[in-house]
DNA sequence: GGAAAATGTGGGTAATTGTGGGAATTTGTG
DNA sequence: CACAAATTCCCACAATTACCCACATTTTCC
């Protein structure tokens, strides 16, 4: 599980554009670049995935049944619908969908900040709030990690 | 786990450049010099990881499901902020990013610090008042370390 | 100590990348 | 079919980064 590195400051553009930094396209394999997917994220940002691990993501998703509960069903739904398929363009950028910009709150800065094998999208402001935080704060998040790392075993 | 060692003064070009000494280069392999990673530490200083040791903190985070909760998203999202892949130019140096330079207060003076596989970069004022403790603080320091060393485990 | 090698430091230039916007093409809608 | 909106293609400029060379300083070795 090779994971994605970096964060990065980029602009929109007046269009909804994002170009995508070098170093991170780097990352992907070129055959990647034209079949990305964005989705909403669960927190006030959307996040960026090749084609190939969005379909992974569903994976996950599909190995629970929708016969499970009205919530299961409901979950997915929500999850998929926001999902959009796109393409880079001559000058290595992605539109972004005017509903996903609304949902996240996207101006013209934002951050893209690397997690796993995902890229979350953030507005530029909202992503340095998220990041303030005070050391009694880090140090609960911290042990809370510790916590849920145990369960999973290794 | 073998650690690094030693303390290097260092100057920052009008670019942002930093040349790594000789001395920290051979404690890592050669290969491992094409592809490091900085981020921001939590302290206002910047660390500096081999690409090799970043993934395997990465593999920690990233064995924790993004679903679990928000907290764990959070945490995740702390602890990786301001992460930069960079490479070293021909001259041994690497080029670190405006907003990194701003975060840890670099001026021309920098101090390079080795601490278990990492290496800290402060401003070298900021770094000779963070070290400007008496041995009373010291022996609370140590006690505190010790505490906290049983409840983690590991 | 002195010569030779390696290292640290600085800066100029060329190439790449990021950013913005106009114009053409496509899409959806009445 | 006509029109407005959205998307793609294209070019241009600014900013950033990579590459190269020069030289001062330090280290190494005889």
């Amino acid at each position: 599980m090779n994971g994605l590195i970096g964060e990065f400051s980029c602009k929109l553009d007046g269009k909804g554009r994002l170009s995508l930094p070098s170093k991170l396209r780097a990352q992907w394999p070129e055959s990647a670049l034209h079949t990305l997917v964005v989705n909403r994220g669960f927190e006030k940002c959307l996040v960026l995935y090749t084609k190939e691990d969005w379909l992974a993501e569903m994976e996950k998703l599909n190995a629970v049944d929708d016969f499970m509960s009205p919530e299961i069903r409901r979950f997915k739904r929500i999850f998929t619908n926001g999902a959009n398929l796109m393409s880079i363009d001559s000058a290595q950028r992605i539109l972004i969908p005017k509903k996903l910009l609304e949902y996240a709150g996207l101006g013209t800065d934002v951050v893209l900040s690397a997690n796993g094998r995902k890229v979350e999208i953030w507005d530029e402001q909202l992503y340095n709030s998220e990041l303030n935080v005070d050391s009694s704060e880090l140090s609960q998040l911290a042990q809370h990690f510790h916590q849920q790392r145990k369960p999973l075993g290794e």
